[in-house]
Order: structure tokens, then C-alpha cells, then sequence
DNA sequence: CACGGCATTGCCATTCAATGGCAGTCGTGA
DNA sequence: TCACGACTGCCATTGAATGGCAATGCCGTG
């Protein structure tokens, strides 16, 4: 009757989630692999109503944070971009490496990454790659992998210790294959690294792909402090990748200082 | 007394913004210039009360999108470039021009530019620069204006002509210089533009620098609607920008045959 | 054609999340 | 010394946000 009906009427107004978390909830349902999203899925990927999610998402639009394309699929929006490009740590990085970055695609042809640790995840901040540079498996701001690349290793080996513990705990699992490293191994490698200051791998990325070499060198602010791992990955095949090291060096002191020059990550105090 | 004190406290919960806007506005207080914030000039520069700010912020560094340096002022967090890295108009588009515009470095030596519009504004998505390059007032992910730079005045062409009329009635002004142009002039300048599909610029970027020349093309979705421009800018010493042209066509048709071929901006329907 | 899924709009009673003021502490730089 | 900024609590207040529901329309699919 019409009484139930009333009184089922405007129940449960909020559990508890601020409405902050809620809006980032939905923006994070986006990734590389899902870059644009309907209503529904959007909902469903943060669990919540349907109307809410519309009323938020309207919301985002206003905001720039959202695009809405012809068919009705959400985007992330170009004001976001926009404001995520000032974020220091990744264009604000990313604008002092490139040039350098450019040089060793040119000297070499192959790929160059700019990797730095966000929490326990090790992010590629800019990819190069030239033209006939090897296969690379990661995406440009994707997701690097702490234990068995290069640039994650280097990346892990100047991280806190507490870092280290946590993610050689983790399962290590490199693609379909699995690693052949054990936590033991990977630790003698970061001390390795730690002592060397450089990162040399060789070896199959993935099953059924040809055999990559790369070098990693980090990238020190104030002389000491580690931001960011440098790397070039080619073609295996014999190749040697320690006759990189000189010129990743250069590159790496080179924006090293120009960041130490810049406001970027200012100490203070 | 203690009764006054009492009966001033807690009033005006709010008055009517809604989170979602205020948190945006606190992202939004930051720009190129001002790539950090303390406390106190985040909440002046959004008129909020200090309290409030400072439990928005923290709730936006929970989401990572806000990150505290170590002297206790705010930058726009790695998380927030993550998400926007997934604007399909801005890293997305940028992704597969990158290589083309790479190819276009080695070739000139000098700016390549690859712009949209958001909006009534012109964005500037990537910008390399060769070594040798000339001088460019305008960064990487800034603002480019429509009605003198050759990338600018391709996007107003194609652009909705309420646009156009819009951007034609705001004063035009070059940094410290007068344009050179009545609002008549550009209208004729965008329908050339329209007919020859290009467009070259000569002229002199500010004064006291030397003079540049540029040629932009647009690059089109679907083969007719215009979604970026494409730009390179030279020494314009001598220079003949239009030798340019070719390879620039050949490059933003590459650019436009792979994103078709992508998800980007799909009709859908 | 009927059905199910999706997008959209509107309404509504219900709260709890968000608010802004204030007080007090601490550190710092002028 | 003083002024300013950062930070932490506390608190009464209230309106912004919520989730349900109903109704409509628009596809595709079976």
C-alpha cells in the first residue's frame, strides 16, 4: 500500500564515506586498461547506487575531472590532466629528464625509462622509446615491477628497509613466468646495487619474447637522497649493457643537478 | 563571558558549496607558477576558513592527490598525475603523437607543439625541443593562445564559431606587444585556413627576442572533425616554414590513422 | 514484439558528514 | 617581544548528500 511505500521512502541517507573518498573512488576506477567507463560499471566498480554515482559524477564533470564522450561513456577529463601535470614528482621530473631522455633514445634507439616509487609501487613517469627498440611489456605511466627490472631494483635497493622487507615477502611472480630469484638472491642484488651504484639485468621478460638487457642508474637529489631510477632497456642478444653505463650516468648527474637548481622537493626548513 | 563564548561557538555550518567544488578548488589553486602551497595561502586563495582547508587537504593527501613536502607545503600528489595520465585527450592523445613528434625533433632540430582546445583555451599537451631549438614563451602543458601562434589559430578555424566570435571579441594582447591583427584580419586568416588545411606564421614571439616562424596542421578524427594541432616552430631568420608542411601532413595523418584505429574518442552509437 | 539492461529525471524523508568558530600550544622568523 | 603560521581539539548546528523508488525512453537481443 501506499503506506509501506512511503515509509520505505528515503532510508539511509550515508554510512559514513566522506563524499572526498567517494569522488577519488570513482576516479580510480579508471586504468590503462579501462580508460573509459559507462554508468553502471562505474557504479558497480565502487559499489554503490546508481543515483548517487550519477549525481557525483555530474558533479566531476563540472569540476573538469570527468569528460562524458559522444556515446555517454565517462573519461578522465583534460582539467585533470591538467592538474596532475603539475604534480612535481611526475611532469615536474619528468620536464627536467627529457631532453636528457631524448639524447640516449638517440644515441641509442631504444627505450628509455624514468621510474619513481609512489608507496610500494615502482611508476614509470615517461617512456621512449625509438624505432627499432626491443619489446617492452610495461606501459608509459604504468606500473614497473620492484624485484626482477632494473629500474625497480635500483628503485628498491635505496628504499627504506621496511620497503625492502614488505615487498620481498610478496609473492614474486614475473608475468606467466615465474622468477627465478629467491628473496635471499634479490637482497645480494640490492646490496650489490647499493655498493655499485648501477643496475645491470639480462634476461627473458616474458615467455615467447626475445631476451632484453638494461642498465639503471638512480637519480639523487642533494647528492644523496634517491628520487628516481633512470634505465634503458635493448635488445639481448648479445648485446653489453654496462657500455651504457657511462652515458646514463651523465644523464643522471645532469638532472640531478638541474632538479637541485629547481624548487623541486625543497627542503626547507 | 562564558555565556557569549558559548553561544558563538559552533554556528554557520556551511552555506552551500558542495564538497566535490571546494576540494577542486583547492586542487585548482595551484598552476606553473605556483607549484606548491603552504597551509595558509591554500585557504586564502580559496577564501576558506584555515580549519576547513586543512581537513580537506588532509583528506585529499589520504587520496594521494594533494602530497606534504617535508617543509610542510603542499604539491599536487603522484596518485592525481596517475589518473590524469589516463585523460584520453591529454596522455592518451599524447601517447600515440609522441613518436611522430619525436621523428620530427630529429628531423628539425627544433619546437614541436601538439596542442587541443578545452574549451575556449588553447592547451598545449606536449612540446620537444631540439637542441638548437628557437625560443618558445610557452610550456609544456601551459596555455597557448588561439588568435597569433599558428597551432592556436588551427584549433580556432575548426573550432564552433560561437567560439570564434567569442575569442574574436576578448581584447587581443601579445605578452608586452599589441597583436598585429584586427579581429577582421583573423577572420580572414582562420577561413584560409579552413580552405588550405595549414597554417604559417611569421613573426615575432615578444620583444627583445628574435623572430620565429611556425607551421601547424590540424590532426582530425574520423577524417573530418579537428582534435589537436600539430606545430612545429623555427628560427624564422630566413626561414621558409612551409617546407615544413609535408612532412608535418605526413605526420599528423600517421597520428590520426592510429587513433582511429584505438579506442580514442570513439562515436560509439 | 516483448523483454532486460541502461541512462535519466524527479521526488523525498532522513541524517550524518561537514562546517566554522574558538581556544590553546608550539615553533619560527622578524 | 610580537606576529604569524601550523596544528589539535572541541562543539553545536544544519544543510548537503544520500538511497530508495517510480516513471520514462532508448536501445539491442532473443
Amino acid at each position: 500500500m501506499a503506506v509501506e511505500a512511503a515509509r520505505s521512502r528515503g532510508r539511509k541517507p550515508s554510512r559514513g564515506e566522506p563524499v572526498i573518498d567517494r569522488a577519488f573512488a570513482l576516479l580510480g576506477a579508471f586504468s590503462t586498461s579501462r580508460r573509459s567507463l559507462a554508468l553502471a560499471e562505474l557504479a558497480r566498480a565502487c559499489g554503490q547506487p546508481a543515483s548517487t554515482t550519477l549525481r557525483l559524477a555530474n558533479r566531476l564533470i563540472a569540476a573538469g575531472a570527468l569528460e562524458r564522450r559522444e556515446d555517454g561513456r565517462f573519461v578522465i577529463g583534460l582539467r585533470l590532466w591538467e592538474m596532475g601535470a603539475l604534480a612535481p614528482r611526475g611532469m615536474g621530473l619528468r620536464q627536467v629528464a627529457l631532453p636528457h631522455m631524448t639524447d640516449l633514445v638517440e644515441a641509442t634507439h631504444e627505450n628509455v625509462l624514468l621510474a619513481v616509487l609512489d608507496g610500494n609501487r615502482g611508476l614509470i613517469i615517461e617512456r621512449l622509446s625509438g624505432h627499432q627498440a626491443a619489446y617492452m611489456p610495461f606501459a608509459a605511466t604504468g606500473d614497473i615491477p620492484l624485484y626482477y627490472t632494473s629500474a625497480g631494483l635500483v628503485l628498491l635497493a635505496f628504499a627504506p628497509a621496511m620497503l625492502q622487507e614488505q615487498v620481498l615477502l610478496e609473492p614474486m611472480t614475473m608475468a606467466p613466468d615465474p622468477v627465478p630469484a629467491s628473496p635471499r638472491e634479490v637482497r645480494a642484488r640490492l646490496a650489490q646495487i647499493r655498493r655499485d651504484g648501477f643496475c645491470l639485468v639480462k634476461a627473458v621478460p616474458l615467455s615467447a619474447t626475445p631476451p632484453v638487457a638494461s642498465a639503471a642508474v638512480p637519480i639523487t637529489r642533494g647528492g644523496h637522497e634517491v628520487i628516481a631510477a633512470l634505465s634503458v632497456v635493448m635488445h639481448g642478444q648479445g648485446a653489453e649493457p654496462s657500455t651504457l653505463l657511462p652515458s646514463l650516468r651523465a644523464a643522471a648527474t645532469a638532472i640531478a643537478r638541474e632538479l637541485d637548481m629547481a624548487d623541486f622537493g625543497r627542503v626547507g626548513r
